[in-house]
RNA sequence: GCGAGUGUGCCGGAGUGGUCAAACGGGGUAGACUCAAAAUCUACUGGCUUAUGCCUGCGAAGGUUCGAACCCUUUCACUCGCACCA
């Protein structure tokens, strides 16, 4: 047997496609537009994993069949070059960052390349050429203006393995998101934050809009915003108003004590002298609790010596601060009711404070009672329901100007200071007089500087000649922000770059963007759900303010990829060194075969364990295909691969619009396999056919179109259309009366069979079935009177209704 | 605890009311080819000593229906995400 030689074929091809230029696209286009676009990844020097392939195959799969339904495809690439992995692995081997990752990305393009993508690579963006983070520096510098971006001190989530601060977003169980062996501490430092808090509102009720987005990823975006409605309470405490927030006004008469969170910027002001001393061994004894015990850590408090006055009956309850009250949601205070939450309730045991109930309902086994009830305890509101008490309640106190309703959020802003170097440059010089000015825009960009010394500390604070400046306000001496910004900001707005990426006049023209955006596809993996989705959902809503943008929302339709495991099923990583390059993969098998095998192993959002095995039946197939125009003769179909080939164009379409990649498979599978059967096929049909296999396997479908005497690309044809006809008159062909006859017999046994006598048999089918049925033949089989009736037929006998589950091919049964 | 989702044959997975012992693939068994192996091809691959027949069966238990893997109720198991947000 002749072994067909995949690489040189594949290369062939690539090589025409790029010459020809067929992926690179303009907005002069009369065909309808279509984004499409995979995460771009972060370059590393270990390469592209399978798991990269994948994401981008799933792409280029949709890809290439929007180019074949006739639009005008958007499908660009670039790299999320800037970041501490890159710094890290730099200093590991001993590198400079950028030659680090300027040699990670030349070796993945390669290896993208081999794959056969469908990539416009005149468009590729670097986050790591200041080309690109000139226009982070200017959203800067516009949200500076805007008052979006800020400067403030705070206590902020630090990664002492990263030497940086880690946004809300990257603690993840109180570790790092790089580091899982590394608690994360908490530092007071002076930080650069977004003001993505002033989107909140929007953010979360645009999720109701994404209807293409998946549910779960929705419900993690709107769980980690948090929107909760309630109602804010001033409480006073020392003569001062200190508010409240609650979402159980109904609870008001039960508050026994106030919680103030042990975080809180003004707690000692509601400390008294007796009970200094107490509060601060208390606040130590908190900073010794490591982050692991801080899982598990029971509620505990100490009294300020201070007393809250509930401003509905004027009760004074003692004021404690606790360690289970988060300091910035809402006040950072809380109005406590042991007796209907159960913080609460734990905590009053523990201090043996005052429990009292003002909802009707049972405490089962110790536990506080939150359900719901009528109100008592409660003055003129006892007996009302307590949801309706929520309202009145409030009502009764925004009268008395104490209360008001509020809207608050978990999201908080976004700490994008880094104290380390392979990041955006903040364009802001610090000036003693002056104070923090901003780099004026015709200074950008903010270069790095290549020379600093890394391992101490921030590299950027070792360039003196960088850091000194003059002041862009007053001329005197002033040093530069040798800050970076989170990596997620590179990331927040590149697919709208990639639309003008060349542009070095202005971030990207209005129109170019108008044209291509929202991204009309976008896949990448299900962990940036609260990290990248939101943020560029945010950047999105801030240029679309500045009168940049037109839209709301970055991507209409969002599809997560599955993982690749190991055989085993185990995550692959390099120290397990159980990784699959594809690479490797293809040169063993074709680009074609790794291909088809990745997206008919599972479905594009499962994922699957590699199996170096199941390829091989990939590429018995693809052996298969390759040789058909040798098997098969050119001449005229039959009816039945007439049909196949109708219900397999029907089929697909919907498939490859729907990422259903693994069914499209099977059915192509069915498809050549009946192909492989017919003594001969017309030239049109198994073109089609090429036409079906090409957006998974590219390359030999685009060279046996061209053996068949196509000077054209494959790749640009059109995409087949199908016959709804030739599909009916295929389902018509079934004899009716065979099929009835059995089924009606079938029936009529299981109902005897459990001793009901059958005497009449009535149907009830279709309007078009009513004459094709022979009556005297059916009711002769089934040894019954019958009567046949249509289910339009007004005076129809059908005392039980059976007629309403006819369908085509399948008639309602009524035996008497 | 809250939220999202999943459970089908040896395995991966189709199938959402009748044509289902259940597509397609992987694996396995037997046979053909071959000196032999690989590749390729053919048959079988829930049980019943073999039948265009019966039984069992789609996490478990009930229910609706002439009929359920598919609809309803309850339940169990697993996966993922969030987790003191008042």
């Amino acid at each position: 047997m002749v072994e067909i030689n995949f690489n040189t074929l594949e290369q062939k091809w690539q090589k025409k496609w790029e010459v020809a230029k067929i992926f690179e696209v303009n907005e002069n286009s009369k065909k309808p537009k279509y984004y499409t676009l995979e995460m771009f990844p972060y370059p590393s020097a270990s390469g592209l994993h399978i798991g990269h392939s994948f994401n981008y195959v799933l792409g280029d799969i949709l890809a290439r069949f929007k180019i074949m339904q006739g639009f005008n495809v958007l499908h660009p690439m670039g790299y999320d070059a800037l970041g501490l992995p890159a710094e890290n692995a730099a200093i590991k081997v001993g590198s400079h960052p950028e030659d680090y990752t300027n040699k990670s990305i030349i070796n993945f393009m390669k290896q993208q390349k081999a794959l056969g993508l469908t990539y416009d690579w005149s468009r590729v963006i670097n986050t790591a050429d200041s080309s690109y983070y000139k226009w982070d520096q200017w959203i800067f510098l516009k949200m500076l203006e805007k008052g979006l971006a800020y400067q403030k001190e705070s206590s902020v989530n630090w990664c002492p393995k990263c030497n940086s601060v880690l946004a809300n977003e990257q603690v993840q169980e109180g570790k790092c998101w790089r580091h899982e062996d590394t608690s994360v501490e908490i530092k007071h430092l002076k930080q650069w934050f977004l003001k993505i808090s002033n989107y909140a509102d929007e953010l979360y009720e645009g999720i109701n809009k994404l209807d293409n987005w998946p549910e779960k990823t929705k419900a993690m975006q709107k769980n980690w915003i948090g929107k909760s409605h309630g109602t804010e309470i001033d409480f006073e405490i020392n003569g001062k108003k200190w508010p409240v927030f609650t979402t159980r006004p109904d609870t008001i008469f039960g508050v026994t004590f106030v919680v103030v969170s042990a975080q809180h910027s003004k707690l000692f002001e509601l400390v008294t002298k007796e009970q200094k001393k107490e509060v601060e061994t208390f606040l130590k004894k908190l900073k010794s609790v490591s982050e692991k015990e801080l899982e598990t850590l029971e509620k505990e408090g100490v009294f300020t010596g201070s007393y809250a006055i509930n401003p509905i009956n004027g009760e004074k309850v003692p004021v404690y601060a606790g360690n289970f009250v988060v300091a910035d949601y809402g006040s950072g205070m809380v109005m406590a009711v042991p007796a209907h939450d159960q913080r609460d309730f734990e905590f009053a045991k523990k201090y043996k404070i005052k429990i009292k109930h003002v909802i009707e309902g049972k405490m089962d086994d110790g536990r506080a009672y939150v359900g719901p009830g009528k109100l008592i305890n409660s003055l003129e509101f006892n007996g009302l329901d307590n949801q309706k008490a929520k309202e009145e309640i409030t009502n009764f106190l925004i009268k008395k100007k104490i209360g008001r309703k509020k809207v608050n959020f978990k999201l908080r802003d976004w700490g994008i200071s880094r104290q380390r170097y392979w990041g955006t440059p903040i364009p802001i010089i610090h000036c003693s007089k002056c104070g923090a000015v901003p780099v004026p825009e015709k200074d950008l960009p903010v270069k790095l500087p290549k020379e600093v010394k890394f391992g101490k500390g921030n590299p950027l604070e070792t360039n003196e000649k960088w850091l000194n400046v003059k002041c862009p306000g007053c001329g005197g001496k002033a040093r530069r922000e040798a800050e970076t910004m989170d990596t997620f900001v590179n990331s927040s707005w590149y697919f709208l770059r990639y639309c003008d990426s060349k542009n070095d006049s202005i971030i990207f023209d209005k129109k170019k963007v108008a044209y291509w955006c929202p991204v009309d596809s976008y896949i990448g993996g299900a962990e940036h759900a609260c990290m990248h989705l939101i943020y560029s959902r945010f950047y999105v809503k801030f240029l679309r303010d500045l009168g940049l943008l037109k839209f709301d929302e970055p991507c209409l339709r969002l599809f997560h990829q599955g993982m690749i495991n190991d055989e085993k099923g185990e995550k692959m990583s390099k120290s397990k060194g159980n990784v699959i390059e594809p690479i490797e993969t293809i040169k063993k098998y074709g680009i074609d075969t790794t291909r088809f095998f990745l997206i008919s192993v599972a479905s594009p959002d499962k994922g699957f364990n590699w199996s170096d095995e199941g390829i091989q039946g990939s590429l018995r197939f693809i052996r298969k295909v390759s040789e058909s125009l040798e098997k098969t003769k050119l001449g005229k179909d039959s009816p039945e691969l007439e049909f196949k080939l109708n219900l397999t164009i029907k089929n697909l379409t919907n498939y490859y619009d729907n990422f259903e990649y693994r069914k499209a498979s099977i059915e192509l599978r069915e498809l050549f396999e009946l192909i492989f059967e017919q003594k001969e096929i017309s030239k049109k049909s198994l073109e089609n056919s090429l036409k079906l296999l090409s957006p998974i396997c590219p390359h030999i479908t685009e060279e046996l179109w061209s053996k068949l005497g196509n000077k054209d690309f494959l790749s640009m044809s059109s995409w087949p259309a199908f016959d709804e006809i030739k599909l009916k008159v295929k389902k018509q062909e079934v004899d009716l009366n065979e099929k009835y006859i059995n089924l009606v017999k079938e029936i009529i046994l299981r109902v005897e069979s459990k001793g009901v006598k059958v005497t009449k048999t009535y149907l009830y089918v279709v309007p078009f079935e009513v004459t094709k049925i022979n009556k005297l033949k059916v009711s002769k089989e089934i040894g019954k009177e019958l009567e046949i009736f249509s289910v339009k037929d007004e005076k129809k006998y059908d005392p039980e209704n059976k007629s309403k589950k006819a369908i085509p091919g399948m008639p309602g049964v009524y035996l008497e």
